[in-house]
DNA sequence: TTTATTGT
């Protein structure tokens, strides 16, 4: 497997390397993995993504007042941009909240994200000198009960970086878009210089950069807490938390897209990084994994309502019809 | 260009 030795080249990405292990031994049970989806009853259920079927999916838009004239055109426009960024299924239901441009699930638990959900385009992408990060602030997601609730605080000399996992920089097309990521329900604890500041940034924007190949692009983002042999020759899920609420400092993040190409036709690519520092020269397709295994390593499944039949190309390589 | 913390 061709990721497999890529992986191995990279010293850093300790752990992954044992879930692709698995990935690749339970190979055969993947055949019926999309039979199994089928038949899966929740997937019946999300036909219509966004729509406020859950009682948490609209928590983060402030509804305060029924009598409010505008609120049925704003929640219908709300809930069209939520059903698009949606389209391709949600990875998991627990906790989720939608944003004005970015859908979140959280885990309260680990006071991190399970993951975020984006859809971008080259227009929505586009240079606006009305919206301006630095005006920005990092702020605390009062939705969320304070015994879960990540604060400032917490990350203050920590060591680690207020990492975005939905990136500033995919928010461009109104202020309060590029605030509402700044939500600590969307940050993780992430290694500053090596990491958030450097190589997680060029993934960022390699991302970005694929809305000049297709017309749209999705991708979902969390954290991975990934078992690592110690040396009794167990293996063991160990992480560092941070702060008075322990907010958990995630082993590896991982960013799965899908690109839609003019003639929709859709193309996959995986990737999984250690929350350590990386040489600014290691190519990011060493980071490249099967998704599969990211879908196992986070007890999620993206992209479940995109047909398999419809994916051309799994990290740039084609699937055999 | 975008990603950020610390200390004054």
């Amino acid at each position: 497997m061709k990721s497999m030795r890529l992986l191995t080249n990279c010293t850093v990405a300790a752990g992954v390397g044992g879930i692709i292990g698995w990935f690749a031994r339970k190979n055969s049970e993947l055949d019926n993995h999309e039979k199994h989806i089928d038949s899966f009853p929740l997937s019946k259920h999300l036909t219509k993504p966004g729509l406020p079927i859950f009682a948490t999916v609209s928590a983060a838009v402030p509804i305060t007042n029924n009598e409010d004239k505008d609120m049925g055109s704003k929640l219908s426009t709300n809930t069209s941009r939520i059903s698009q960024i949606m389209k391709h299924g949600f990875p998991g239901l627990d906790n989720v909240r939608s944003f004005d441009d970015f859908v979140l699930s959280y885990d309260r638990r680990n006071r991190v994200a399970h993951w975020v959900f984006e859809h971008l385009t080259k227009e929505r992408l586009s240079y606006n000198d009305k919206v301006d990060r630095s005006k920005c602030e990092f702020t605390a997601d009062q939705s969320i009960h304070p015994f879960f609730r990540s604060e400032n605080t917490d990350y203050k000399r920590s060591g680690y970086d207020r990492g975005h996992l939905a990136a500033a920089g995919n928010h461009k097309m109104e202020q309060t878009h590029m605030q509402q990521t700044f939500m600590l329900s969307n940050m993780a604890p992430q290694v500053g210089a090596g990491f958030n500041r450097d190589s997680w940034n060029r993934l960022e924007k390699y991302v970005r950069d694929l809305t000049k190949v297709y017309k749209d692009v999705y991708v979902c983002t969390g954290p991975l807490y990934l078992p690592k042999v110690e040396a009794d020759g167990k293996k063991y899920v160990r992480y560092e938390v941070i702060g008075s609420n322990h907010v958990a400092v995630p082993t590896h993040f991982y960013k799965i897209v899908v690109g839609e190409t003019a003639d929709s036709k859709y193309e996959m690519q995986a990737f999984v990084m250690p929350n350590a520092v990386i040489g600014n020269d290691v190519p990011l397709q060493n980071f490249m994994v099967p998704p599969e295994s990211v879908e196992r390593a986070a007890g999620l499944l993206f992209f479940d309502k995109l047909s398999r039949s419809k994916l051309n190309k799994i990290n740039g390589k084609s699937i055999k019809g």
